[in-house]
DNA sequence: AAATTAAAAATGAACGTTCATTCTTTTTTT
DNA sequence: AAAAAAAGAATGAACGTTCATTTTTAATTT
């Protein structure tokens, strides 16, 4: 286990309060105040480790994306079949999705509304950079359509996004199968 | 053309208003008296029309999403084939999402954050009714893959939405090709 | 090893600003 | 002229941020 300095400790409760407050509330109307509150420090201690609340969601994106991207490349090699590469980093991402429910409803939230910076959004997208040269080569060896990169996101992770968030509404459960079928989903929807 | 009353003009300004904020500022990041500025209105009458800050987005909300489901379904009959009627749908929902831009735009911020109450969700849920009843026909009939209505959802409508926030950022062009191409994916993943 | 000093981390109160909402006055409509 | 609609100014609460101090940790000296 590593040693974390009491800094870092410090650090890490005001990212997971957060998280969990801007899953809850919303960026805008979730207060510092609150934030230090959570995470038992004093509302000035944030600004100690981080310039302002924009600097605050901005770092805390980036490390979640970071954390995200690290998950579901890990077990990924580039001279993996395509259709192997595929599904191997499909359902990591779906593993990550379930596994750190908080986190992933963090990221859902900040792709899709006017919170973050633009220049921590593209930070963020570089991290893609594997699965976009996977779908590259999918689309030359005609194992994937030829679509844009920008499709093949919105119907093969994206929807993982969606049915998360529906699961945090409590509407349904994701369990084995509908991983299963999900994934079914994706991959017919960008096979050649 | 109708003739608008003098306060339907109003309140149609104030609708407008708060779609176009919204839109790029989020819905806590845009105040009333913006709001009222760019209706040419006072503060003050924007509380003549809604109760308050929350009242408005909510009705807004209901609003667009009823304008929304009435253009998807205005060409649609449920005696028609599940394939013929699916593709009338989604590509009536796809034409909304193009020629009304803003109005798309707005829902998909407003279901994919917690700014809109349980309550105004779930009346707009409601409206997908003939959709949801489409959709149990062709599992029926075995023409489209035993899926629950939100993986359905998930595969086919949903992606849309992701598109059109990725268009918003100037990140890509949205055109007739990447409509059929989206179209084909989409019924290649339910299809049975 | 204990005592002293310096540095760093953390705090709670306070400040200035912004915002949603209300109040009072003015304008428009009937 | 009365009633309704609209306006602009006013209000109080909430917020992000800063500031003056205190507390804790680390380094240095005895």
């Amino acid at each position: 286990m590593t040693v974390l300095k009491k800094s870092e400790i410090k650090r890490n409760a005001l990212v997971k309060a957060t998280i969990t407050l801007v899953n809850n509330n919303g960026f805008h109307a979730t207060p510092m105040s609150k934030i230090a509150k959570m995470a038992n420090v004093s509302p000035a201690t944030i600004y100690l480790y981080f310039e302002n609340k924009q600097d605050l969601v901005n770092k805390v994106y980036i490390g979640v994306k970071a954390a995200f991207t690290a998950y579901a490349f890990a077990t990924y090699q580039d001279h993996m079949p395509v259709a192997q590469g595929f599904e191997l980093i499909w359902k990591r991402i779906a593993d990550f999705k379930l596994n750190e429910g908080e986190e992933a409803l963090f990221l859902a939230q900040c792709d899709n509304t006017p919170v973050i910076d633009e220049d921590s959004r593209q930070a963020g997208i570089k991290h893609l950079k594997p699965l976009l040269d996977l779908w590259e080569r999918g689309r030359q060896e005609r194992i994937i359509k030829p679509l844009s990169d920008y499709l093949l996101y919105a119907y093969t992770i994206n929807p993982l996004s969606f049915l998360m968030v529906m699961q945090d509404r409590g509407a349904f459960k994701i369990d084995k199968n509908t991983i299963e079928d999900a994934y079914q989903a994706a991959w017919d929807s960008i096979k050649h």
